[in-house]
DNA sequence: AGGATTTACGTGGGCCGTAATTATG
DNA sequence: CATAATTACGGCCCACGTAAATCCT
C-alpha cells in the first residue's frame, strides 16, 4: 500500500473511468489500471465492478474510498502543523 | 512523503538510534537516514536534534509523531474494515 | 579514538510508457 | 466494431547496500 495508490483509488473512484482519472493524474492507464489491481490484490478483494463503460465502486470500494479520503486529510494535516511548529518557535 | 517514510520516522523516534531502528525496520542505516532527511526537507523543518548518542525528537518531531500515529492507525483501519467488508456480503 | 550519522557510488528491482491483447455492448 | 481495461515487454530511475568520510564528546 502506498500514498500513491491510494491518490490513484480516489481519482478512479471519483471519475468512474480509469482513463479520465489517468489524465487528470498526468498518468497513462496501464500503471493507474496496476496501482487499482494491487490494491485489490493486497485487501484481498475488488473495489470496482468493471462495466464496459467504466468502473463502478463495489460497497468495499465505497469503504475503502471513506478511509482513503480520511488517509489523505491526516497527511495534509501532518504537513502543514508540522511546517507551523517548526517555523514558528526561534528558529535559530 | 511516503507510508515507508512515515514508519521511518516513528522507529527512529521510537528508539532514539537510527541503527537500531535500523535492525528493527530489517534495513540499513543509510536508507533509513535518508528517509528522515527526506522527510525533514519535504517538511522544511528539522525533526531530531542529532547527539553523539543518537537522536532526540524536537518539537516538531514529537508534533509529527501524532500525526504519524494517526496516519498509520488509520491504514490499519482501512485495511481491516474493508477486508471485513469485502468478505462479509455474499462474494459470490 | 569510539560511536554515531551522513555522503559516495555502483547495482538490481520496480514502475512507467508504448504497444498488443482481451473483453463487452 | 468501438471503447474500455488489462497484460507484455523494454528501459530508466530510484532506493538499497557496502564502503568511505565526517562529526562530536
Amino acid at each position: 500500500m502506498s500514498l500513491t495508490h491510494i491518490q490513484s483509488f480516489i481519482a478512479v473512484a471519483e471519475e468512474g473511468h480509469v482513463g479520465r482519472a489517468a489524465r487528470r493524474l498526468h498518468l497513462s492507464q496501464p500503471p493507474l489500471s496496476r496501482h487499482i489491481l494491487a490494491l485489490e490484490d493486497e485487501l484481498g478483494t475488488p473495489l470496482f465492478e468493471r462495466t464496459s463503460r467504466g468502473m463502478r465502486l463495489l460497497p468495499a470500494g465505497e469503504t475503502f474510498l471513506l478511509h482513503a479520503r480520511r488517509i489523505l486529510a491526516e497527511v495534509d494535516a501532518a504537513v502543514h502543523t508540522v511546517r507551523k511548529v517548526g517555523t514558528g518557535p526561534v528558529e535559530q
